[in-house]
DNA sequence: GTCTACAAGATTGTTGACAATCTTCCCACA
DNA sequence: TGTGGGAAGATTGTCAACAATCTTGTAGAC
């Protein structure tokens, strides 16, 4: 494992993963000197990557009893999911207005290879592709500023981000949605995307919560 | 000057307001010893505020370069403005949703105020109420991811936020739309809210859109 | 006169030790 | 049996010293 020599950067990043792919579980303890050993390096280090994570919202610090590993309860989820919604909606307004042809063609290549996904019943696969789409609209945006704004909410949702796509009927409408947004950034037409968007992510909204009253 | 000792959190808040009211100003370099001396504490202790400071937007830092305060362009103050604008539509919202009457009561009379402030030509009173009134609402909204989220936002922003308020005839119209606003949560009416934020904010966006043209 | 090589100073990166604080466990005592 | 006190261990907070790196200034070669 992890016993060479790291610097901060790459430190943050690695602690990052494992808090994101659930190596190290929600509430979870992080003890300064047991990461220091994991990751092979020193505990100021640890210490100053806690404090950006902590600032990131993926760790909480509590003066002289450490840090442990964020718990985003489903109410959480659920703010979490609206405040993505609203800077996605600027994101796709962006991009209808900034998107060049390449852009358009590598959303159109992932729609297509999304709705392979759902005729096959590959829904692990149909998660990542759907990930990767709203990335490469969040770049075709060209709007940093939004775009670092929705990173570090996606990595605090990671952890319900599956669970949606997994309620019936939702693979088919989720396709017709992303279709409509990326057909109305094709048409440079700003407010249709920015609705279309809104709408998509309306609907996962109320999906997560339908799910969250089932249970 | 600050000689006593300080934890993490003071040094934190203090060196965040040094950059927010431009004790320290754009490009400067923050150099830790010099910032240990002047906060009366370590290295160690500075070294996570800057990261945290990093994370936050405030401050950039390089490898074995350290940290200088970050420099946001026009441009950037747009973008900020325009991702600010997402969010608080979005709080204005929820606001409409959620606010009791003790709210809108405080908003009602941080409207009255700024009234007055525009009658007797007090244009720094009524920016310092605008902030004021912004606020309120978000809290209103019960919120915290977004309100996190605008915090955030408006700290970085600061340097530009006096400018448009002197544009001609921005005051009176200022004051419409903001009354606009309060007017649709008190009325409990989300999608009015939320529209009026939009509009106020495209305003204050377009005017500053504006002034950089002047210049 | 301009450019490269190198030394000196300044600053960051890292480590280890110590102090302060919290947590746990055990024991005397009621 | 239950409870408060306190000691031992674990963990965080802080500091000073050292190593690594970058920056600056100077001297020499061409």
């Amino acid at each position: 494992m992890g016993t060479q020599l790291l610097n901060e950067q790459t430190c943050y990043e690695r602690l990052r993963n494992w808090i994101i792919d659930g190596t190290l579980q929600p509430n979870e303890r992080l003890i300064e000197l047991e990461l220091a050993a994991r990751l092979g390096t020193g505990r100021a280090t640890i210490r100053t990557v806690l404090a950006r994570l902590e600032q990131e919202g993926l760790v909480v610090r509590e003066p002289n009893r450490g840090a442990r590993v964020r718990f985003v309860s489903h109410e959480e989820a659920l703010e979490i999911l609206e405040a993505r919604t609203a800077i996605e909606s600027l994101l796709a307004r962006f991009a209808a207005m900034r998107a060049r042809p390449e852009d358009i063609a590598q959303m159109r290549d992932l729609l297509a290879q999304m709705r392979a996904c759902i005729e096959q019943g590959d829904l692990v696969s149909y998660s990542a592709l759907n990930t990767a789409l709203h990335r490469v609209i969040a770049e075709a945006a060209r709007h940093r500023t939004a775009a670092r704004l929705l990173e570090t909410l996606g990595s605090q949702s990671v952890r319900y981000q599956y669970r949606t796509i997994l309620a019936p009927g939702r693979p088919a409408t989720s396709l017709t949605e992303h279709n409509a947004v990326v057909e109305a950034i094709a048409a440079h037409d700003p407010d249709a995307a920015e609705q279309a968007m809104r709408a998509h992510l309306s609907g996962v909204c109320e999906t997560l919560r339908r799910l969250r009253q089932g249970h």
